[in-house]
DNA sequence: ATCGACCTTCCCATCATGGTAAGGTCAAGC
DNA sequence: GCTTGACCTTACCATGATGGGAAGGTCGAT
């Protein structure tokens, strides 16, 4: 099978195939005549893993590592488990960040007019503190002659 | 003030304070005659709005656009609002995605043993739908000699 | 004068992905 | 046999925000 039918196969970008391997996530792949690249069955399944693993969000040496687990007959489930329980932690961190994030910023624009003033409290807050906007000048001159 | 003076009032690196000047996210410094840059209280707000704006999970381009409705006195907050708006869409989508990797590990490792043992749902699943492990060999040998 | 701390610019690396260019190969149709 | 288009190969560049480092200039204190 040449990359393009692998990579249709598998969901995996023919680009993405010969990067993961020259990082060595796979292993170079059998070589044709031509100098083509060949891949069988196998070699699909391991770029459906790997293109699953990507979706669940695990990074490149995690996939590694679980590639080399699941291609070891004699794995133990706890290192699974445990590259698995590190990811949803590392996830559940990460979401945790962003929903403050959200709520901070939910409050900032609920609390926004929205309109065609100026005042705006989203601006407040990022200026470092309610009040801030454009403290730093003597604050005459208001509008700039408009 | 030089650019480690700023840097440390305004909690941004002196590096990433050349890199936005050099993205034009900030005007040039103004320089001193000996080549160094030099910032005031002005350029100290401006980097401290640019931090919180980066904590907050803004990317450069919207905190340009941010930056420059807060230097806009004529500025509209509607354009603020919209902004922010956007970013917290953002933020609520790629949660929403990361919430589902986190059911949906949460599911497998859970049924996982965690144990000595090989099997593991969770290389299950990645394998491509229950089953799947080293479903490509004939399914002899189990455990290799062990 | 010297030393350490600072500044300057420039280059490289990250991570996963896409794009592109230059060139080889193959299969189909003429 | 030759052309054409689709495919393959490698190699390089770009992304976004950040860090690291080198090579060299400057400053301030001893």
């Amino acid at each position: 099978m040449n990359i393009g039918e692998a990579a249709k196969a598998s969901g995996v970008t023919a680009k993405m195939i010969r990067y993961y391997e020259s990082t060595g996530l796979l292993r170079p792949a059998a070589r044709r005549g031509n100098g083509y690249r060949d891949y069988g069955a196998v070699d699909v399944h391991e770029l459906r893993f790997i293109r699953r693993a990507r979706g669940l969000g695990f990074e490149m040496v995690e996939i590694a590592e679980l590639l080399s687990l699941w291609r070891d007959r004699n794995r133990a489930s706890r290192d699974v488990h445990r590259v698995a329980s590190g990811h949803i932690e590392a996830l559940q961190t990460r979401i945790a960040e962003m929903q403050g994030m959200v709520d901070t910023l939910s409050n900032l624009v609920t609390c926004c007019h929205g309109d065609d003033r100026p005042d705006c409290p989203i601006l407040a807050d990022l200026g470092g503190g309610v009040g801030a906007g454009q403290p730093l000048e003597p604050a005459n001159k208001r509008r700039q002659h408009a």
